[in-house]
RNA sequence: CGCGGGGUGGAGCAGCCUGGUAGCUCGUCAGGCUCAUAACCUGAAGGUCGUAGGUUCAAAUCCUACCCCCGCAA
């Protein structure tokens, strides 16, 4: 099959490898190189560094919607579109472009965690599982009609980037198999349940805020689902800002953000209901490191007070 | 020149401003105590103070250049 390749994001990377392999991938459509790193200079996207590594044709228009960029896209005469993490609405005249439509894979069981962060939203509601859903794009916010569904439970210790790490890996045999069954006309799309909707809303930094006087079991999983973004921070007593990278719950009463113990393995801050302890932490300017060996030199202490 | 923090025995830090005997919390090794222990006591090893220059009687400390690590931002 034929297809063009729409991606910006890690998460595609190993789904666009697997198309290579065993379809004819004729050119790969990617954000424009952004400013990014501490010197600020222009940065390609994982999916581009991936697709000159596979020599594919890489395109980089600045807005997909323009007709110059369909133009464009349309010159490769794709059978199908195929859309990982691309981050640009794409135009109905785009969707209704290949035969066999576009394809989407989305990094959740939808309906739930619908839009752009899905496997934070996963890990922050709890979830038992999570998983990824190629889909049929249509003009709505994925709201296209089900293909297949690839499931993974999310285990204690996820992060958000282990299990983006997971999903990413999951997505290709799903993906190659659907493609499968639509060249063999066995394709049966499931429409959504919207009363089941939920939404994902784009994360900002400030999302990773740790609130002290939220339940210690929010805390936790709001620490596990911004790791590694866009992080989880507090501050501490001098004003610098400390990443928490790790954490676990422990039992604890006091203050909330009220630091309980420094105790051998780890830093324990008593929140609104029980205790969290930071397992990991990173200070700004300083190197990420364990909590036993961040407390060794620093001046917090069991009673300071973190916000 | 986007903003900023930092490189000191194996780990994490103090000392630098106000140059002049290398400090702290751990770890390691040896011995002791203990039913026992990540506990406690005693002792020991281990450092070109990122690199190269400069100033000075004297530089971890002041000056210059460079290398490396990291936070913000994106």
């Amino acid at each position: 099959m034929k297809i063009v390749f729409l991606g910006t994001g890690e998460i595609g990377i190993p789904s666009l490898t697997a198309l290579t392999a065993a379809h004819e991938v004729v050119a790969v459509f990617t954000q424009p190189d952004r400013p990014a790193g501490r010197d600020l200079k222009l940065r390609a996207s994982p999916v581009k560094e991936a697709a000159m590594a596979l020599g594919l044709p890489v395109l980089q228009p600045e807005k997909i919607r323009t007709p110059e960029a369909v133009a464009e896209l349309a010159g490769f005469g794709a059978e199908l579109i195929v859309v990982v993490a691309y981050g640009q609405i794409l135009p109905r005249r785009i969707l209704e472009l290949p035969p066999f439509g576009c394809l989407n894979v989305h990094a959740s069981i939808l309906p739930r965690h619908r839009g752009a962060s899905p496997i934070h939203a996963a890990i922050l509601a709890g979830d038992p599982e999570s998983g990824v859903t190629i889909m049929q794009m249509d003009a709505g916010l994925d709201t296209g009609a089900i293909l297949r569904v690839v499931r993974t439970p999310i285990v204690d210790i996820d992060t958000a980037g282990s299990l983006h790490d997971r999903l990413a890996e999951i997505a290709p045999a799903g993906l190659l198999r659907v493609i499968s069954d639509l060249e063999h006309g066995a394709m049966i799309p499931e429409r959504q349940d919207e009363a089941r909707a939920t939404y994902a809303p784009k994360l900002s930094k400030e999302d990773g805020r740790i609130d002290w006087s939220a339940p210690a079991v929010e805390i936790a999983r709001r620490i596990r689902g911004m790791t590694p973004w866009p992080g989880a921070f507090t501050f501490l007593p001098d004003g610098r800002m400390l990443k928490v990278h790790r954490a676990s719950l422990a039992k604890g009463e006091g203050q909330p953000g009220e630091v309980i113990s420094v105790a051998g393995e780890g830093i324990v801050v008593s929140t609104g209901t029980g205790g969290v302890q930071l397992d990991e932490v990173q200070a700004a300017g300083g190197k990420r490191l364990p909590a036993a060996a961040f407390i060794r030199g620093s001046a917090v202490t069991a009673g300071v007070r973190l916000a």
